[in-house]
DNA sequence: ACAAAAGTGTTCATCCTACACCCATGC
DNA sequence: GCATGGGTGTAGGATGAACACTTTTGT
């Protein structure tokens, strides 16, 4: 029998959602995963997911997942897409709706109700074989961010608010998998307009301190509009 | 009671999935819609849609109600993304899988089961309001069409087989709002050499015949493992 | 002094744009 | 011959890659 408004915080049966979370350090990309503590892939680890409530919509359940999981919210959500094949879920037919979500470091508070056996970030070089679909969703995740990150300045989320051109330039260079020359990295971005200088420097660093900026979304909004658009 | 293997053609509840079919005639894009013949909508023209059958993927769903509607297989279709307000839907909670598919001129033959005043084509300016969250479903898809056709060169799937530059041009013009310099978008695209020449040259024209072209899929593909990506 | 990274300048090839121009064909 | 679109050429500006160079700061 379909369930209705008459039992709103039911979930949706043959619906999941699976979440990508990334974030960056020490100049690598990471991505958080959960172990499973019950059930057919018991130890394993994977993508956290849930399910969606009928009193919710699929967005908000997202959210509500990451939320639960990293105790943060207001962080950087998007869906990627659908999942959907018949086989991708061994025992019975669930259809996923991935999403993945960008933290900065700040943000890594884990763990609201976890402990870190449960949650846990791994190097995308260390990834551990994932169960079900999870690394046909990790693999798209990952061509769609890096596409993305070229074309719209959502790499920001990984970094802390106040950041180094070097720290951007890394991480630009962790995302595409390749190196850009400093020089011209720097002027391109600085043409821009988009990075607020913080007119502070850096501290505790063994050499000459970068200036700190932040990014400007007011002004990028501004400029959207008009037409422009973020490219590398 | 959730359905299971028992039942294997019974649909999935509360998930659906609607198409945006685009087509291209006179310079214009054109999209198909249908018209409810039952129901709470009953004479609107709405997006064509469908359930999920529990022994049918995502992707073949999609496949399935495309060819059940144009009697066309082996179409461009792709997904756009899930849409899952929970408001949607009017009379339950149904959340939706969009897909987006380019047909060719050579494919308008509409209507497999269906008459004239069930199915048509519809200019973009001509779109009737649509019912549930569709326009927001055709906006999606349009802004996202907008953007790929720059990046992937799946504009061609909007035209014959065989086609002369102005026609590339001008389905160009149309899918981004702007006119293009003729002499640079011919070099640009030849010298991509994803055109291969027909040998042949229009007929029925009242001016100096065009060569005519068709998109070299083989070429490209052998170009995509290098590095190449269609630009603009 | 040296290491390490912050920043600046300059060159050179390449690409893109804008526009002028000639060609072929039907009426 | 003239309208219509097919198709080529070219000058000049903008862009971007490559790399040399100077500056600042901690050890």
């Amino acid at each position: 029998m379909p369930m209705t408004h008459d039992a709103p915080d039911a979930i949706i049966d043959a619906l999941s959602i699976d979440c990508l979370i990334f974030g960056f350090q020490k100049n690598e990309l990471d991505i958080l995963l959960v172990q499973h503590g019950e059930g057919i892939s018991k130890g394993k680890w994977a993508l956290p997911g849930g399910w969606i409530k009928y009193n919710e919509g699929a967005d908000d359940a997202a959210a509500r997942i990451l939320h639960d999981l990293t105790g943060v919210s207001r962080i950087y959500l998007e869906q990627l897409r659908a999942f959907g094949d018949v086989h991708r879920y061994p025992t019975k037919r669930v259809i996923t709706i991935a999403y993945y979500a960008l933290v900065k470091p700040e943000a890594y508070t884990l763990g609201a109700g976890f402990t870190a056996s449960d949650v846990k970030w791994f190097k995308l070089g260390d990834v551990p074989t994932l169960p079900y679909d999870h690394s046909d969703i990790l693999e798209a995740g990952l061509r769609h961010l890096k596409h993305k990150v070229r074309h719209e300045p959502i790499g920001f989320n990984l970094l802390p608010r106040k950041f180094t051109l070097l720290q951007l330039q890394e991480l630009y260079e962790a995302l595409l998998g390749q190196k850009l020359d400093k020089p011209n990295f720097r002027r391109k971005l600085m043409k821009m307009n988009l990075l607020l200088p913080c007119k502070e420097k850096q501290t505790d660093v063994s050499h000459r301190a970068a200036s700190l900026y932040r990014f400007d979304k007011k002004t990028y909004d501004k400029l959207s509009e008009k037409g422009f658009t973020f490219e590398l």
